[in-house]
DNA sequence: TCTTGTATTGTACTAATTGTATCATTGTGT
DNA sequence: ACACAATGATACAATTAGTACAATACAAGA
């Protein structure tokens, strides 16, 4: 299937974390094109087992990308590279995911019968709900 | 004929269970009036195959409608669109089902580090260049 | 018509596989 | 010796898959 075999150098004697190196490695991955966006890793204990490291190892590197929104890591399922590449990778595919976004969703709602308006409407509406359970945090 | 065909598109690395994300589509598709009532699914069985998706998660999904009293399931026989859904519960689900479509993309479009008011203005920005196609298409 | 065998349907329960959370242990630098 | 970061061990939770079963439909034969 969509497995990957991600073939990691590990360093036990650089100073460099485990999880660190780990993380590194998988970004540089991706960053060269040896990972695309929806592969799946192996599972925490599979790349622990092949690394001979232990899974929550594996499972904190994975935790630090999933934070930095690189991979996506779903109790149950398994490890992804996220779909749309992070932001800060490029300023232009940023703008661009945001217009398929966005066209993905409105396309989405009409094909349901919403009109624009309503959709429109309703956009408004959240993001005003959201922006005022934010100021209920701040207090 | 009883044979409808859902055409469900399931993203497996969307962070949405299967279960859930076969509930949600099957909902839009009765709010939409691709479905109707007195409409038979398919069998837990051939949609599991079609989806290439275990037949238990797809019972999964069909009960959680079945809980919510959208469909029928019956032992022996099929699951069917439920016949008398009252008008209001389909306006609420209709409703539901736009809000929870926009809060979903909402919040994928903030998780990628777009700020509020990006996401607004874009929402703008493409529903007018819509409304501009459809112009040029009456002309 | 009635009976009966078989296929088809959903159900229930369990197992397997995944990541998560928490705390203990180890090791290293001061 | 101590403090702290890194790693390991263990128990847990979520999702999906496997297996056996029960209810129904339906066609064939008496």
């Amino acid at each position: 299937m969509t497995e990957k075999n991600l073939t990691l150098q590990l360093d036990f004697h650089s100073g460099l974390p485990i999880y660190t190196q780990i993380a590194n490695q998988i970004q540089s991955q991706l960053v060269n094109g040896l990972l695309k966006p929806g592969d799946q890793l192996p599972t925490v204990r599979a790349l622990a087992l092949e690394l001979r490291v232990n899974f929550n190892t594996v499972a904190r590197a994975y935790r630090i990308l999933d934070e930095a929104r690189i991979i996506s890591t779903q109790q149950g399922r398994g490890t992804f590279i996220t779909e749309i590449p992070p932001p800060e990778v490029s300023e232009k595919l940023r703008s661009e995911s945001l217009l398929e976004l966005t066209d993905r969703f409105i396309g989405e709602a009409l094909r349901l019968g919403f009109s624009e308006r309503e959709v429109s409407q309703m956009v408004r509406d959240r993001l005003k709900v959201r922006k005022e359970a934010e100021r209920q945090e701040e207090e």
